[in-house]
DNA sequence: AATGAAATGAGAGCGCG
DNA sequence: CGCGCTCTCATTTCATT
């Protein structure tokens, strides 16, 4: 399905997806239309979902990340399925785990003030009567933060 | 700095930045060549940051997320850089937030077995004479990952 | 079936008004 | 800011192995 050369295709997509096709060619030695085909292919089966810019939040003020370890009363899974349609509309939302264990939810939160960040919790989690209690751990910094996936240990 | 024209630019284009600025200006009412000019300038000042494509890690086999929470033994500054950098060299670690309260790490990490994970704990963590313990928190399922930055609030 | 070379076409990157 | 040009690059065609 996908070989090595496809994996270092993905390897510098990951990194950069404005880089000519001519240039990864040279890096892994094949024509640019090879390259090409290469990933319309990896797109078309959704290997490569999407591309996408990367913004720089604190540049535009959402300086705040939030980490919410979420408790539910029950975990029954029609209530499950409830809250994750109600996050999943919530633009501050970026990242939603369902974890099993102590807790039931992890979220990952960007907001701009902490006031901001209330006034959702609030809505979400106190005034939710699924949700049993949460926990909130404010991030004082973030020193990585990519959704590349690990390639390294398939590029032979 | 930048303006609501901006931010419209910049929903676009972290939802798809291979999309022509010609269609990015018919959508926001500008001409193709002002949108280039006003993306030019956001990739120069840093507000976007990179470029990249966003791969599916399921279909690569890397399906299993884990979130770690990690407890130092003590909170001298010169451990949390030096964990700091031990974490950062490590591709399985998708992201790193640094947070204060109980803990002092909280860790994404993306493997593709429990095996896997079981050698990097004990060599992130166990073999790791700063870490006091850490929390191991398996994912069963992720709803939402994204890194896209809250906009709409301010697109006016 | 996948490749590379050459040809085509779309789009980015400019200067101009 | 918009218009039009140029030139790079993505994409297609075709021959080859």
């Amino acid at each position: 399905m996908v070989d090595i050369l496809d994996y270092k295709i993905l390897e510098i997509l990951q990194e950069n997806n404005l880089i000519p096709q001519r240039d990864i060619g040279d890096a892994i030695g094949l024509s640019a239309p090879a390259v090409q085909r290469r990933i319309k292919k990896m797109r078309e089966s959704g290997i490569i979902e999407k591309d996408v810019s990367i913004i720089n939040r604190d540049m535009l003020g959402n300086t705040i990340t939030i980490i919410v370890e979420v408790f539910l009363d029950s975990e029954k899974l029609e209530h499950i399925l409830t809250i994750k349609n109600e996050f999943s509309v919530v633009a501050e939302i970026q990242q939603c785990y369902y974890v099993t264990g102590e807790s039931d939810f992890f979220l990952v939160m960007v907001v701009s003030s902490m006031k901001e960040y209330e006034e959702l919790s609030k809505k979400l989690f106190i005034d939710n009567s699924n949700i049993k209690r949460f926990r909130t751990i404010v991030s004082m910094g973030i020193d990585k933060t990519s959704l590349k996936i690990p390639l390294s240990n398939k590029l032979g």
